[in-house]
RNA sequence: GCGCUCGUAGCUCAGCAGGAUAGAGCAACGGCCUUCUAAGCCGUGGGUCGCAGGUUCGAGUCCUGCCGAGCGUGCCA
């Protein structure tokens, strides 16, 4: 690298460096390779002594505080409360989680945050979905809009409205259908404007309900949702600090005064009766409706607000977890902070691709709009809450992933996850074994006899528990999990080329307690990956 | 059309603030259980890093163009 710089050929230059260098401590021998590569290469005691650090050292083995206490904001998931989570939104949670707990693990502040969007047109149309299958319940007979929500839960809420209310929301049908705008119809969609109608249908079952008993309903609807979304999430080990309300935003005013903060910096123009945003100005391709000519805001309006109340608390850095499919969303909500001079820097807005099922070897094939997709929650009772974080955080997170069903359920070496947990579960085992044998273990946390440590396999594992913390490091700052997830197979393989290679219970007490003390390092180090990754650290299998 | 992301072994993917003979798992083939769980280990074969240029002492990694895949491109959220 300096090669240029210093004008002279690259070994030149390092025969030089290195005739300058001092002895340093814990550095056996220094050589020259290559085209000019500096090889340092660490004593043998220099790696022992790292066993000791990571027993003393424990669970915090891998921490740093290279983030100085820095307040950090991940917000991810933030799923409309339209319907139960399904296995797209699970990647981002899985995702999520991990680079939250990175970042703690390196010394970050973390704030985890679920943006709730419970205000809004979707809330609205999933009100009156529970609304009219609630009427249908009660004997009315009568259609169902082509845009409306088709998921049996949505039935399961209509039921309790039923069985807790009676027949307190019910309205005749031929009120509700009174001269509505005509549906589109599904074998040809230009019969008729399937927007128009569910707008229309909003409006009348809020005219016909008024104001109190819509609302029970909606909030009916969004409650049983949203804590059926807690609970799923909670059960994924995935947990929030708090759950941020855009309706909140709307009540307090925010989002009016998020639109005049933009007016007054001059950015925005009414067109059409619509208020406009200039967010070409700041990078994006055009601009964006704020609010529309009806008088609503958008959501852009709503998020634009968000965002404001996301810096106004202080973070110094925002995280936005978001599915790749909004990726061209990002330009507006920059130039909207941009505009509002607020440092932009700050925000980060990691996408996640969506994740492809694969079951026998063929696509799991879904669709939102039947209703017809697989679950988190079903997910996770098919293989499992362990496989389900793993897998999902195996891959770069704009990579697409390919979730294999059977593969995540195998039983066997080819599945990851049971590959690392079988490594940790052997280490457990193998002190079952040594107590059986009436073998006393003093695993205490210093150096005494780890210049055993001698064996290839002993020294590779030295070499690979040695980089952990700058793994968690490294995955932290890049937000890229995968990176732990590789390393951990890469440890518990190395681990058990060593198990295969030689026994760790032998006669020679001092050798015996290098290789306790070195497998309870390797077990320390598993159970701490594992345990950023969301994934238990069995004892037994 | 434009924008973003991606193209590495038969398959799924690492490697990308440029650096040593490009790695892993699966699949294929051949071995290893009287010994701490064989949910394991050891070995073999397998690659013009999409294509073409450029920058550089050096490019899978950076730049440009092309080809191919996905996503986005609403007064929807």
């Amino acid at each position: 690298m300096l090669a240029k710089t210093a004008g002279q050929p690259p070994r030149t230059l390092a025969a030089q460096l290195v005739a300058a260098l001092p002895a340093i401590a814990g550095i056996d021998k220094i050589e020259i390779a290559g085209p000019g590569f500096i090889n340092f290469r660490l004593s043998a005691a220099a790696h022992q002594a790292l066993v000791a650090k990571i027993l003393s050292a424990g669970a915090t083995f891998g921490q740093s505080r290279l983030g100085a206490g820095k307040k950090v904001q991940v917000e991810f998931v933030s799923a409309n409360p339209t319907g139960p989570l399904h296995v797209g939104h699970g990647r981002g949670a899985a995702y999520g989680a991990v680079v939250a707990d990175l970042l703690e693990a390196v010394g970050y502040a973390v704030q985890r945050e679920y943006y709730v969007n419970d205000a809004g047109r979707q809330m609205d149309i999933l009100a009156v979905s529970v609304w009219l299958r609630y009427l249908e319940l009660c004997g009315e007979v009568l259609p169902f809009p082509s845009n409306g929500y088709r998921g049996d839960y949505v039935w399961d809420i209509a039921a309790t409205l039923h069985r807790e209310h009676g027949d307190h929301y019910r309205c005749a049908a031929a009120e509700v259908i009174a001269d509505l705008p005509a549906d589109a119809q599904p074998e040809d969609p230009t019969t008729g404007d399937k927007e128009a109608h569910i707008d229309a249908l909003i409006a009348r079952s809020q005219a016909l309900l008024g104001e109190e008993r819509y609302r029970q309903v909606f909030d009916l609807g969004l409650n049983t949702i949203l804590d059926d979304i807690r609970d799923d999430l909670a059960q994924f080990g995935v947990n929030y600090h708090t759950w941020y309300s855009e309706r909140s935003l709307a009540q307090r005013g925010a989002v009016t005064q998020a639109i005049e903060r933009l007016q007054a910096s001059g950015a925005v123009y009414e067109q059409q009766g619509a208020q406009w945003f200039r967010s070409s100005d700041f990078g994006d391709e055009k601009d964006r409706v704020l609010v529309r000519d009806n008088g609503q805001s958008t959501y852009f309006a709503s998020d634009v607000a968000y965002h404001c109340d996301k810096f106004a608390r202080g973070f110094d850095r925002v995280i936005n977890i978001w599915g790749a499919d909004h990726h061209g969303y990002i330009p507006r909500v920059k130039a909207a902070l941009q505009a509002l001079g607020e440092d932009v820097g700050k925000l980060d807005v990691l996408l996640v691709q969506f994740a492809i099922l694969y079951r026998n070897a063929e696509k799991v094939q879904m669709s939102t709009r039947s209703g017809e997709f697989v679950t988190l929650r079903q997910l996770r009772h098919e293989v499992g809450r362990d496989a389900a974080r793993f897998f999902y955080v195996m891959r770069r997170s704009e990579q697409h992933l390919d979730f294999d069903l059977d593969l995540a359920k195998s039983q066997s070496n080819d599945n990851p996850v049971y590959y690392v947990q079988y490594a940790h579960a052997r280490v457990s085992s193998v002190l079952r074994q040594a107590a059986e044998r009436g073998i006393e273990i003093t695993p205490s946390a210093d150096s005494t006899h780890l210049e055993r440590l001698t064996q290839p396999q002993e020294v590779a594992l030295l070499k690979t528990l040695d980089r952990y913390p700058e793994i968690v490091e490294s995955a932290a700052l890049n937000a890229e999990p995968h990176q732990l997830t590789h390393y951990v197979r890469e440890l518990a393989n190395e681990f058990h080329s060593y198990y295969n290679a030689h026994q760790f219970l032998v006669d020679d007490q001092a050798l015996r307690d290098a290789r306790i003390k070195l497998i309870l390092a390797v077990r320390q180090v598993l159970r701490n990956g594992l345990a950023l990754l969301g994934v238990s650290a069995p004892d037994t299998m």
